[in-house]
DNA sequence: TTTGAAAATGCAACCGATTGCATAATATTT
DNA sequence: AAATATTATGCAATCGGTTGCATTTTCAAA
């Protein structure tokens, strides 16, 4: 294990018989420098086997070039297309990426914030935890001038850029189908109404129920936790319910698996017995049996905005400080969970 | 938006009239320093909302406190249970961790590995891609004396640490229950057997065939990507084959899930038909009807056993250049998809 | 009061890349 | 050949924390 010396600009330039400000020129193809200089510089770097020291251009520069990233969880195929979509862009754009997750608890959120501050980020991108009510922890970047852009998981009243989905939309679609397939007691089975995904697709469910004639009713309405003991229990909830509900709109497509279970293990039929409709487009909807109807979110087209628009922001090109809302389209996914009405 | 003036120690120091060495002593907790003035240097960096420069700390320490992650995938159960485990460890013990994922290829894989030695992690944890076949891209850690663990998928003829589980004896396991379960003519599912996980798998499934007096059938494995169409494929084959197996040990929760869909589909009945074992204990495996038999791996003790050794060796009190390679335990988890005899 | 040891603090040189400004080298024009 | 413009390079300060060694302060023992 002989350990290599680390080569710095200083041993490329007295190799070369130039400047350390030369060498650091060249090495970033500053116009100023001599081509024939800058492969001299270039090829010699290669050859000792040089690597820029980050640390010592971030503290001469004063940013990092990186970008933080808190996400609720990282299990969900949402998720994961979203930092595949944000992941491209800022690559491209040369920028490193830090990823902390707050596995839904408000307090690992803040101290995700907390640390990607320490770390100094040029800027951040955050979807809340389930249980977050304040945005106070974000408040140390504000002061510094640091944007911060929230995605999915946001907060209305929040000051900062937000790129949500419409959610009242997903919702709307999704009690229309289940009452355009026949369904006219529907149940819904949601989490946190603080939160506001959940809360505006109760709004678009509520809304689309009353411009089809039917009633909204609270009793209908679960509110969980989307655990898999929270979904076996909410699946019960409906089956006892007089008269049974004919559809469920369930806000998550795991939960709504679990519920699908439940009710076949019940001996119930779906969707003839009682509709599902989920969210999210898991990938777990396309296993389960029947397939489940569900909504769709663009996590890759999400992920590029919000980097993008940040990345913009950090470059000058743009400002995020103008842009409140930005809103990205979602489709219902047809599948055999919803089809009462044989095609 | 007011930007703040970033806070140094020259500013603590300036403001409290001490040298910034003290300053810097002080905020660090260094015995030498009295605690009177101790205490007035945290309050006053409280005070003045004072954050440590890392780079110029890093710059100066030549290191990082910083571990780098590559996994080949971040939406598995079973990863990012180990990455809790790490997580845990590492953020005990104050290093940062930065996480990458190769998306299951060569090639990101590589660029990860440049990326991660650039930035400069003090050590590297690593689960190779499915395509990996040299360890090339690690040899600039090894020059650095950077220290490298290897967990899970590993290169069983490579140099450094290893941290993995029982393969050869969860084959057998599954082979074995099955066996047991009255099956046989068994088929088993793998993915490429260059990677040390599948290959040790088919090892033990083929001991544990041969040990109950059973052949041993090449044409009976089938080596596939575990994507969704490879799996329906993967069923399909083996409903084609004469006689049609009654078991099957599929390496993976997800494509066992798809098989007994498609098996499901077909009209056959899982197990009366057609006994089958996943691998991993996913989430999947307790939703799918019926709840899928697998191979349990305990992630988060793995990641923590990992993080552990690698700190551990950073730290001094252990060198993993002595230690080749960790074996830990994995269960076998008999659900229903297995039973075919009534208990 | 002097002395010695222990405790607390300061000095100053790092770490390596960046960059405004000055200067040198070369090319172009009179 | 001299003057001017253009291109290429160098100087030196700077970013902010760290640390070996020197120095000062404190306090108890002689």
């Amino acid at each position: 294990m002989s350990r290599e010396k680390e080569i710095t600009i200083y041993d490329i330039a007295r190799e070369l018989d130039l400047s350390a400000a030369t060498v650091s020129r060249g090495l970033k193809d500053h116009p100023a420098i001599n081509k024939q200089t800058k492969k001299k510089i270039a090829e010699l770097a290669h050859k000792l086997g040089y690597r820029s020291n980050t640390f010592a251009s971030n503290l001469r520069r004063q940013r990092t070039n990186t970008i933080g990233v808190i996400v609720h969880e990282l299990n969900s195929h949402f998720i994961t297309s979203v930092l595949a979509g944000i992941e491209k862009v800022t690559t491209e754009a040369n920028y490193d990426l830090i990823i902390g997750h707050s596995s839904e608890t408000f307090k690992k959120e803040a101290a995700n914030a907390m640390n990607l501050f320490h770390k100094r980020v040029d800027g951040l991108i955050a979807s809340l935890a389930y249980d977050t009510e304040d945005l106070s922890h974000f408040e140390p970047f504000a002061k510094k001038g640091i944007p911060v852009i929230f995605f999915d998981r946001v907060f209305e009243e929040g000051e900062g850029t937000k790129v949500v989905i419409n959610n009242h939309k997903a919702g709307y679609d999704a009690a229309s189908h289940l009452i355009e397939q026949g369904c006219r007691r529907i149940a819904h089975v949601t989490a946190n109404l603080k939160r506001n995904v959940y809360a505006d697709r109760l709004h678009g469910f509520r809304q689309a129920l009353l411009e089809n004639g039917l009633s909204y009713n609270e009793k209908l309405v679960i509110v969980n936790d989307l655990s898999e003991e929270a979904s076996v229990e909410a699946a019960k909830q409906i089956m006892a319910m007089r008269p049974m509900p004919d559809g469920v709109f369930i806000t998550n497509d795991f939960c709504a698996a679990v519920c699908i279970q439940t009710f076949k293990d019940a001996g119930k039929r779906v969707p003839e017995d009682i509709a599902v409709v989920g969210f999210n487009n898991d990938v777990i909807s396309k296993i389960i049996q029947p397939k489940l109807t569900t909504i769709n979110y663009p996590g890759i087209e999400m992920g590029e905005i919000v980097a993008r628009n940040l990345i913009n922001h950090l470059h000058g090109v743009a400002n995020i400080n103008l842009t409140n809302t930005i809103i990205i389209k979602s489709d219902l996914i047809i599948r055999e969970s919803s089809l009462k009405k044989k095609r």
